[in-house]
DNA sequence: TGCAGAACCATAGAATTCCATATATTCTCC
DNA sequence: GGAGAATATATGGAATTCTATGGTTCTGCA
């Protein structure tokens, strides 16, 4: 499996400690560090995840930016924000207290995987933006037009 | 074979373990992986099923669009819900918990072949949606354009 | 020396693998 | 063509491994 995918509901302990999905890990040790990125989402109560090669296109992106235009300014945003995480050998990370209160995580946080990254939620929250996004999606149904890997044509 | 044809009704033992149709399990393990992507329908009550390069599919239609679009969430509602499920050497999967009852599955699993996909019913429900969509193509006289396979695609 | 963070154990429950069997299907050889 | 052997499929249960999770000990640093 080399994508995030699923979603998976695990125990934040007193310290913060908190185990990674064992499928996100084995997506995580095929890159070169296997260590986790996370930074406080501008449009949602949760917090964006991915493996640091994933950050390196983050900053090229913006990179291609204008230098110092609002646009590139909101997007370093998430670089100074974000903080990498080690996992240790039992397979866990402990996130920070500001990023659990920023999500509003107690004892429950919700890996959710979105292919090329994932994200952490409370998962009362996420119930209720998964419920909003399936309602939208079918409304504009149309848009959920699979391209193909290879060729990079759509099918119509 | 290289489709998936036809409708196999296999039973679910108490831990959820199902076998996939052998005319099934053919088709999967022509592809990279052998394994089994599961999602909940929009549109029905019941399990759309692929193999795992369909995920590849979605993932690279995502990653071709804006990375915090509308769109883009639409497609990741998807990923967030899909289990990839392994085949045990006895050629069975383990259903999940939730994916049973959602498409309210007791003990028989119907799996109905859609030629590229293939979906799982409980086998009551399939009959009554059978029956609706026969009648339904009977009115509106359904009619259908043959297109040629694309050239790279191998049926054997 | 006290504290925070990291590394180390321990364990219950879940998930996966392995084995056994009944039934159906195909093959083979007469 | 048909009887019997060999193979394949679906299914149940047991054994083993893995995952998640709580607690304890170590270690570096102020």
């Amino acid at each position: 499996m080399a994508v995030f995918l699923s979603t998976f509901e695990n125990r934040v302990d007193r310290k913060g400690r908190v185990s990674v999905p064992a499928s996100f890990r084995s997506v995580l040790s095929r890159q070169k560090s296997a260590s986790i990125i996370l930074y406080p989402s501008f449009k949602h109560s949760c917090l964006e995840g991915s493996g640091d090669d994933r950050i390196q296109e983050i900053v090229s992106s913006i990179d291609a930016l204008d230098v110092f235009s609002d646009e590139a300014e909101n997007l370093q945003t998430i670089l100074a924000d974000a903080r990498q995480l080690a996992i240790d050998s039992d397979g866990r990370i402990i996130l920070p207290l500001d990023f659990l209160q920023h999500i509003g995580v107690e004892d429950i946080a919700a890996f959710v995987g979105l292919g090329k990254s994932f994200q952490i939620w409370s998962p009362d929250n996420f119930r209720e933006h998964q419920k909003k996004n399936r309602s939208r999606a079918r409304e504009q149904g149309a848009t959920l037009r699979i391209i193909s890997p290879k060729s990079g044509e759509n099918y119509k």
